[in-house]
DNA sequence: AGCGTTATGTAACTATATAACAACGATGAG
DNA sequence: CTCATCGTTGTTATATAGTTACATAACGCT
């Protein structure tokens, strides 16, 4: 099995790509009696501004208004809980986060993320994950959480650099 | 192949670990005309001063003496030197660094990382590696760099814990 | 309403990393 | 040997990322 979210298709409506990630936040949330409240809500909204990972400090900026800021922590505060439910990802490499396109079904996080567009695409391959499962075994290592995180250039981008 | 560095080995002789190392890297930086220089070699021996991820003001503690603190650009540009030279390994979801075994051979860097003892086993499964390229194949996508950290329990634990 | 639990506010602080510019020092050409 | 050059190191300031401690407010149940 082989998961792919393709964040730059040619005629991408992202608005509806939001409504998306947040009715399936509310629905997730509502099925397990966890509390999407508006700050989390609103955190969520501006992790899926688009479909390259977001720092919390962006974020953070992203919730002032006229001058007003509200505290880091607020912002991890909401980040915890989004990736606890995993409705976000956070990837490790750039300290920065992502929706998840997937949030029903638990996975790992597998990612390609371009160093042009810094777009990340959401993979989930079962033979990675197979892989590294085999080889934490052969050590007799037990996997508590996997980050794969992989640098270059989409195809996008590798076009239009062409 | 798959290579692999057992961190805790009984009866491991950390002083000739590191010797080793030092040495390797010597002989590696004379092949290629790369100058290891005092600095450079002591924030070596630091980040080899143990088999778990070393964080970069660690190592800026390690090096303070009576007070005197080198400045934090210091140990960062010796890590850069490093991590290009293939002598040490940055891992992401630590920001930390630690000495890498077999820098003869450029190869990306898997590891796993024991939530209890901090140690972290450098593996280089191949076919970790075949997964993935293929993974990034399908999707047109030219890798740079990857990431690979699982994080879990290693044997040694899981069985103190028992 | 009363009460325990969960979420948010506030402030100060720690940790991680980089920028800009000056000074030093090994190396090689002349 | 001397000077020019380039890579290395020093110094200071700043940017970015994440946490601790404690107070207050909202919710959900009885
Ligand atoms: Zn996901
Ligand atoms: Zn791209
Ligand atoms: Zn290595
Ligand atoms: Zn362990």
């Amino acid at each position: 099995m082989t998961t792919i979210t393709a964040p730059a298709e040619t005629g991408h409506d992202h608005g509806r790509c939001v409504d998306g990630a947040l009715g399936r936040a509310e629905a997730l949330c509502a099925s397990r009696g966890a509390r999407l409240t508006a700050i989390r809500r609103q955190v969520l909204e501006l992790v899926w501004s688009g479909h390259r990972p977001r720092g919390a400090y962006a974020i953070l900026d992203d919730m002032a208004v006229e001058g007003k800021r509200v505290a880091p922590l607020t912002v991890y505060r909401a980040l915890d809980f989004l990736v606890e439910q995993g409705l976000v990802h956070r990837i490790e490499s750039l300290n920065a986060y992502i929706g998840c396109p997937d949030p029903d079904h638990a996975h790992p996080g597998q990612f390609l993320v371009c160093r042009e567009c810094g777009n990340a695409i959401e993979l989930n391959d079962a033979r990675v994950s197979a892989a590294i499962d085999a080889c934490a075994r052969d050590q007799g290592f037990t996997v508590d959480r996997t980050t794969v995180e992989v640098r270059g250039l989409c195809t996008t981008c590798r076009n239009s650099l062409a």
